[in-house]
DNA sequence: CCGTCCGCACTTACATACAAGCCTTGTATG
DNA sequence: CATACAAGGCTTGTATGTAAGTGCGGACGG
């Protein structure tokens, strides 16, 4: 495909289509690639151009370029210098310190949720638990997984930290990518949700200790589910033995999946 | 004064003065940016104009615009559109936030050293802790910070986590704002280095509780002493009853400071 | 004197043009 | 046939141009 065949944008906007441009066109690139690569919807190892996504999403390259800059901070794509851009493969150290950073910081809010957390707070959690129950009878899969991230979410804030579950988030798409690998097995699943009321009901109880264990059950049993996939997809991990302070793996050629 | 009043720079670089183009522009200007901001170079208020900087930097707007929003996104500065750009006031919640989460990852981090670090963990420590006694018996605040933050950083490698760091720094830089302001108090930056000799000790003892304890009581007496800034530099902090969801603060007039 | 309105000067947001590096592939040559 | 080489097409990095929003300040009317 050639590139920028597409007709000239027209600089002036038919303001029909306009109504809401409060956010900006960055924002709203970042947030869907975001979104596509943690629901695998994007593989880790696609190719990234940032001509294509321009010309796809009709916008320039300017906030399609920002939006990959981004991606970067968060490891979420591997920027290659004049060579490409790349959803970033698994990396099992990146895991790792996703995982060790999930439980330390969620296991803290916690601790502080017990005493600062009230009524409404427990009360939201059930319902927040309840629409999970239900996605999982109806077989929603991005349903289930949006109210797991609205449980921890809504656990943190119980806490009364507003502001951290960005730093969580960032630690957590790492997880989910692997985590998304591992859905075809419903028992696990059941089971998870089975783990998140365990959490509340210590929540309610005001039992820090019970429901400190109960969450740190959790949290290691989504990681160990992660071993387990990585044996069945290998080409979606990273090297497992790659030195973190040499090149990262550069792709010797173009990485394949494309298309 | 007027905007880009200087002579169009040359497309072509002259090639003598380039050795090491490695690092790109952006990551230099984000650098240079970070650091005139966590010593307070630039104080928390101050603009930060796309035009001024590549003109002072003599680069282009582009890579000076993506450092900026690299900083936005650490909550460093402020960006409002079409408006203008400002150092971050000094907020009582992402200090709050910072300092949390710091204590829980540099804690939990240390309950791993506990078991995992070695001699030479303990050596490099015991070193950077000479080097922080020089500093500051030289009187050099800015060599003192370098130790201290290296401090923090070995400590966290002691215990396996190399990437973590970079999360930390982050939380960090908010808190080091206000540091800096305290730092005319001699006998609380030498109560300092003890603190930090204590977490070592307890360390190569493998104690893991007098650690902790250590730890904790001297991320927790860094914190109280920003309370102590804030009432002698109140317009570096932002407005303490702000809510988080509303506007952030937009400066009414260009705030301040402006040379 | 005071309020209102309008324009100007500044800002960032987005679009586009140009530069430079890497990989591939076709081609010529041994 | 194998190999060296060079050109071309892709990529991202940087520079610059254009659009549009905001607040300030002066002109103007009361």
């Amino acid at each position: 495909m050639a590139a920028q065949r597409r007709e000239p944008r027209k600089t002036r906007r038919v303001e029909a289509e306009a109504p809401r441009p409060r956010e900006s066109v960055r924002a709203r690139v970042h947030a869907l690639l975001r979104a596509r690569i943690t629901s695998l919807e994007l593989l880790p190892g696609a190719p990234l151009s940032e001509n294509e996504l321009a010309a796809e999403l009709d916008v320039s390259r300017t906030p399609v370029r920002e939006a990959l800059i981004l991606l970067g901070e968060e490891s979420l794509v591997d920027v290659f210098p004049k060579l490409g851009t790349f959803v970033s493969r698994i990396s099992v150290d990146a895991v790792l310190e996703a995982q060790f950073m999930r439980e330390a910081l969620e296991l803290a809010a916690l601790r502080e949720a017990v005493t600062k957390s009230g009524a409404p707070d427990i009360a939201a959690l059930r319902a927040i638990l309840d629409a999970q129950r239900d996605a999982l009878k109806a077989g929603d899969a991005d349903g289930f997984f949006e109210q797991d991230e609205a449980f921890h979410r809504r656990l943190m804030e119980a806490s009364g930290h507003r502001t951290l579950w960005r730093t969580v988030a960032t630690a957590k798409a790492h997880l989910d990518r692997a985590r998304r690998l591992s859905l075809p097995l419903p028992h696990r699943i059941e089971t998870l949700v089975d783990e998140h009321t365990a959490v509340v009901d210590a929540l309610e109880r005001r039992d820090a200790a019970r429901a400190e264990d109960a969450l740190r059950g959790h949290l290691q049993g989504v990681f160990d589910d992660i071993g387990t996939i990585r044996a069945s997809h290998p080409e979606l991990f990273a090297d497992p033995h790659e030195q973190p302070g040499s090149a990262p793996a550069r792709p010797r050629v173009h990485p394949g999946l494309r298309a």
